[in-house]
DNA sequence: CGCATACTATTACAGTTGTAGTATTTACGA
DNA sequence: TCGTAAATACTACAACTGTAATAGTATGCG
């Protein structure tokens, strides 16, 4: 029931499928950067682990090749990522963002996104009670 | 040079020196809830290999036990996590604040001063220009 | 001073992850 | 139809992680 934890390759590959839909091994490996762009095999490898994690699934063949779908949502996923940072960052959220922030990852719509909801969420709260 | 990785272990176990201080393996075990508490040796045997990535250091003796300390910054070791942090969400920061705000771990406070830095970071980019 | 106790040191092991080679099968073009 | 190129299937492996058992050693009390 709980989605699955996917490691940094699983969540690279994923990405590639929900960024350009169902596709086969060679173009999953083709959304890499060729710099460092992960052998074929590799790849394949790891699509193979994913689909036996029900995270991605066979759709049809074209040519002789198999063609892979996102079996989970991408924002299932990064619940998932975001319970396990929970346990990681552990009330260190704000020198966490400020990293963030430095590195150019989150910009100032986000955060104002972000603070909108919280004041919402507060706002919820404070009625309920 | 570059900050070493730590895994979710090696992490909780620094997160209790950083906020006690120096302390023998017992004392690290203790910080930690009893509930699924590691074993004293599970936390000796990463406590070695994290002394030997130079992220923990020797201090002295107390009886017959070995104290250690931190040996890098709480500050550092959350760069660390952010930078891999940013190959993982790409570009996907603000459904990831979401689960965060969705969780509680994101406080109005947080978020403004986020905004904040933010602000003021663009400032200076502009004036820079 | 010796012994129990607590601590350290050493060793083991299974699951995950990234990496890729080799062997086998399949589809398409000549 | 037959060969070849491309894809899949299978296998291997080393590093890292969490887990802990066992074996050796030192401290301090009685």
């Amino acid at each position: 029931m709980e989605p699955p934890r996917l490691s940094n390759l699983e969540m690279a590959i994923m990405e590639v499928l929900w960024t350009h839909g169902p596709l086969p091994v060679r173009d999953i490996q083709s959304g890499f950067p060729k710099r460092g762009r992960p052998s074929y095999n590799t790849i394949q490898t790891i699509i193979g682990r994913m689909k036996r994690k029900k995270v991605v699934g066979f759709v049809t063949k074209r040519g002789n090749a198999h063609v892979y779908q996102a079996a989970i949502s991408r924002d299932l996923a990064l619940r998932r990522l975001a319970d396990d940072l929970i346990g990681l960052f552990s009330g260190q959220a704000l020198p966490l963002m400020s990293h963030l922030i430095d590195a150019g990852k989150l910009t100032l719509q986000e955060v104002e996104a972000a603070e909108k909801q919280l004041r919402e969420a507060t706002r919820r709260k404070a009625k309920r009670k």
